[in-house]
DNA sequence: TAATATAGTTAGGCTCTCCTAACTTTGCAA
DNA sequence: TTGCAAAGTTAGGAGAGCCTAACTATATTA
């Protein structure tokens, strides 16, 4: 058994742009990877030599970039941390889809499984609770009206 | 006008660290930043250095470790973030005290403007509401003691 | 006031993550 | 099938942020 060691926001960060780029387009590129992250090709280069070696990463130069099972695990976390956080903030804070995705992006590599957790229970419970009797969102809404923010 | 640049989130810890420590014990001595950040003494000198010539601290070698005017705004931006997210995972959330905190100490890096005036009007529309009528938190509660949670 | 303990600094080094420039490999088009 | 553009890698380097060990300054106290 592996030990289990915390990841870096960069690795956590590539690994979820390879996730994400597997899921759209069947295959990750390294030039599409720089492009989602923002970071020169080399960079990914450097990053997949480290991730191939922690055994996330399947990897040859020149070759095919797929993910381990470890590293898909591992992937799933972060996008699942990523969604609950987005999820929280446009449905119950109503912010803006572009803005809640990129507050996302860095608050996933904040947010421990206890907050997780309870963040996720509360999204589902104002979700469901605004269907029947009263509409939280709406409430909330109200106020941020009746307060001019 | 000083060009408004982003501090690092090291940066960052290092000012609310100060800043607190000026606020409870009245002076802030490297040797207390350094164990209120877990770093070692030598690396707080070096962060002295750093935010000295950024303008943000008063420092001189064996001297007294001031903020400047500027310094002390992006103290209290960042200590007014973490309040705004602790309070949120506390009041809100129900996450107990310490996790609330140590959350926030990584959160509060992550979260801009938006994201967090929303916050801080969610918490104050959650724990005002619960005042009145329906007791949200008394109510998630009840739902997650229901899912188990 | 002199000795010693404590606080702070300096020097040197490490890792991580990023960069650019130059090179190699691959794949497509003429 | 060759020849070129695009994709990927390598080499070399920068800077942030941390460390330890050794040194210097300050403060305490005998």
């Amino acid at each position: 058994m592996a030990i289990k060691k915390n990841l870096s926001a960069s690795s956590e960060d590539y690994l979820e742009a390879i996730y994400n780029l597997i899921c759209r387009h069947k295959v990750a590129r390294s030039k599409d990877i720089a492009e989602s992250l923002g970071v020169s090709r080399a960079s990914v280069t450097g990053a997949l030599k480290s991730l191939n070696s922690k055994g996330l990463v399947d990897y040859k130069p020149y070759g095919f970039i797929g993910l381990t099972e470890k590293g898909t695990q591992q992937a799933e976390s972060v996008v699942r941390r990523h969604n609950i956080i987005e999820s929280f903030f446009v449905n119950v804070l109503g912010v803006e889809q572009r803005a809640a995705k990129q507050a996302a992006c860095k608050a996933e590599h904040a947010l421990g499984p206890y907050v997780i957790s309870r963040l996720l229970s509360f999204t589902e419970f104002s979700t469901s609770y605004s269907k029947k009797g009263a509409d939280i969102t709406a409430e909330f809404n109200k106020y941020c009206r009746s307060k001019g923010v």
